[in-house]
DNA sequence: TTGAATGAAAAAATCGATTTTGTTGAGATG
DNA sequence: CATCTCAACAAAATCGATTTTTTCATTCAA
């Protein structure tokens, strides 16, 4: 919606790139399964070279595993890298955080309202799934964006990616949804107050209550089947 | 060294991947730098395919850059950049130490305490620049393992591949590098003794010194000239 | 009965050729 | 004289086919 309507239409390769990755996040891929490569060409209607290539890159970003001689798989889900996941998040996003709010100019303050605005009407149609979790990326996104450092953001951008690979398990918690939207009205009123150290204990509590959600659909993991 | 002698030989696209890296790293080619795939091709002795998933995963990677349809170039490098890898760096390294320290059992130990010698062994040979590089890394990732997060441990890896294409352009600085080496004897002594204050403040210098360095060599940036 | 050897079948990796897209410069146009 | 158009060219991206490697069922020998 806020891209630009015809910037220029990508290569094949960035496409089924993106189209992957949202797969893969949304686990429409069973942990530790292998990826036939010609089923992946056929299903998505792409050649191999373009689809080859985008799970290099998959692979380099962490979403792909790649086996030496023998292709790619989905990485396997286990309760210890969730917890890596979640708490590395919660250090790096709180780190992010305090340099947002002392670098947080008032266009800053603007954006992070607009993207909270974009949020809670994505909240309106719960039907629209995806654009809810586009919105809600997008916030937090906007939220730590003035902190400064390129790098940082990198690395969030990729754990919460991560992240999202396990909170996605989780069924719908209407309670739980409930309160973490009411936690996200709360960061935008400390986001325009510079309260750093509420903020920071906000966002770790935040953090803190989806990893605990996505937890509780980690307990039984699925075993490590192939194929 | 370490390494196994004959595991299983990678395929042309892994090996291109980690030469190419190199490379980068050790700043073959120019900042800025567009790569011609077919120079590329001729140059390393590689099929097209396998050089474009190296460089694919080289672009997730962040040692090159893709544009649209126009190939892969090397990022620029900036004073502002290496600003931000290194701070970066110095505050999840120092992250990661303190776990490391409190994570730390005997076998940690030993591994740090080897993975010294074996650098002080590579800087009795000035000239194989590699082979103390290596060691170099390696004393470091050592001293960070057992901090206990996979994804921390990453990044700190990526990073230091980023701090490096900075720091090997600084011309070899004897007073320097004997000042750092003093350094990693001091962590090894601080590691064994746990002490985890004195251990940060110390690795935060070590880095800090390390970035002024680089940075004098960034003073003059390169002109943002093509092909 | 077990276990190593074998050889088709399947899958991954690679190659060479083709298609698509971007670039450049000469000539036309205002 | 500046700008625009449009071939011809160069480079990137993609495709289809080939080569290499793994997998797995089967056979043969201990």
């Amino acid at each position: 919606m806020t891209a630009s309507p015809s910037t220029s239409r990508d290569m094949a390769s960035s496409r089924i790139f993106e189209t992957l990755k949202q797969d893969l996040i949304r686990g429409r891929f069973a942990a530790g399964e292998k990826l036939a490569i010609s089923a992946l060409k056929d299903h998505y209607r792409v050649g191999l070279s373009p689809l080859r290539e985008a799970l290099n890159r998959l692979a380099a970003y962490g979403l792909l595993e790649q086996v030496n001689q023998r292709g790619f798989r989905v990485p396997a889900m286990e309760l210890e890298e969730l917890d890596d996941i979640a708490g590395l998040r919660a250090q790096l996003e709180c780190m992010a955080l305090t340099q947002a709010f002392q670098a947080g100019d008032s266009e800053w303050e603007s954006q992070v309202l607009a993207a909270h605005h974009r949020l809670r009407r994505a909240d309106e149609h719960p039907e629209q799934v995806e654009e809810w979790e586009q919105a809600h990326l997008r916030f937090h996104r906007a939220l730590l964006a003035s902190c400064g450092s390129h790098w940082l953001l990198r690395f969030i951008k990729q754990l919460h990616d991560q992240f999202d690979r396990y909170r996605r398990l989780a069924p719908p918690n209407p309670a739980v949804r409930k309160a973490l939207d009411r936690q996200h009205g709360e960061l935008v009123e400390l986001a325009l107050s510079r309260d750093i150290r509420a903020a920071r204990a906000l966002l770790d509590d935040h953090i803190r209550l989806s990893h605990s959600v996505a937890r509780g659909c980690c307990e039984l993991p699925a075993s490590d089947d192939d194929t």
